[in-house]
DNA sequence: TAAAAAATAGACTGACCTGTCTAATTATAT
DNA sequence: ATATAATTAGACAGGTCAGTCTATTTTTTA
């Protein structure tokens, strides 16, 4: 059921989510910041849990439209996407709005792997690996497969240290790692 | 003060928040499991907070101590300590008690940089990092500082990707990296 | 053995939590 | 305009949360 309501419950949800944590942060107070009723948000989700797993699906198409558009946008080449997209994480950590990776942060916050929140987190790294595998396979590097798989390594990893240590630099030096790789 | 109670109230509150998470596990339940009385804890510590940044830091001594022991043991020279270091980390992955990387975590639950939890994260990547160019400097790379940095990145990412997906082989891939580098 | 310190159980507070219920109101259809 | 559906406010329940207080008991120290 698509609903005005719904989109905009799962939009402020993200955003607290996000970037107060899962646990810390209190239905009332996403009810609040988005002015909706509870018994709104319980006609359209069952459970807390529910809003957070339905909400992580949305984010993960959002995050990886926002990457393929960014690349789209500015790589030269198929082949400089590998180099660009680390250009597009260095842009986001220097960002207000960044506070890691939020796939990452759920995958914490439900350890359990059969929880449905934990599975929604893997899930989008499963999706971002398919992405890049794409992009290597159009880029004709010789271990296409492999190559994803490192950078699937290389981002998460910028993506939590940088969120940790404050070192927007990270991103860079991921880069400068896939640029060694292929060289 | 150094305590046998307090030593306890550490090592129970690590297990549990490392497993459950800091929100999610209550005060309660720690002393329940460690068989200590509410007011023993907050003699020990002023708050549930401190208790964790507290530990973080006795965690912190413990996994690099664990990380030069371990590396003491298997590698056969100080180059190849570059990549046992990995083998080390696989072996966690498949053990029962890998629940991901606690520091990323930590920082995770605790966004606020300037909050102590949220310090005592970022500091143990620090540790981390002049473990890895110690022994990326006695190796004699090329670069050491910059195949320090490269190595925290695969070190977390692994971590990352292998706790919220499940694939322990992050590690080995995260070795081929750094094998790749070097070459 | 006596004095001092540490730890105990358990009640208690006040706040917050998720989720439910009701009854009135608003919006959307036909 | 009328019937149907969606949304609303707000009270409410039952539980859990961190942290405090007291009075008692145990442990340590001298």
């Amino acid at each position: 059921m698509p609903s005005k309501k719904r989109d905009q419950l799962i939009a402020t949800a993200n955003e607290l989510f996000y970037q107060n944590g899962f646990h810390a942060t209190g239905i009332d107070t996403l009810l609040d910041k988005a002015g909706i009723a509870k018994m709104t948000l319980y006609n359209h989700f069952t459970s807390k849990e529910d809003l957070i797993s339905k909400g992580l699906a949305v984010k993960s198409k959002k995050v990886l439209a926002w990457l393929h558009q960014g690349l789209e946008d500015h790589a030269v080449s198929e082949r400089d996407k590998l180099f660009t997209i680390f250009d597009i994480y260095e842009h986001w950590f220097k960002s207000d709005g960044f506070y890691g990776c939020m796939f990452a942060k759920a995958a914490a916050e439900f350890p359990d792997p059969n929880h449905p929140v934990h599975k929604a987190a893997s899930k989008h790294l499963a999706g971002l690996f398919e992405m890049l595998l794409n992009i290597a396979t159009n880029a004709k590097v010789n271990n296409p497969t492999s190559l994803a798989e490192q950078m699937v390594l290389l981002l998460e990893g910028a993506s939590s240290v940088a969120f940790s240590t404050g070192a927007t630099i990270s991103a860079r030096r991921a880069k400068r790692t896939v640029i060694q790789l292929i060289r």
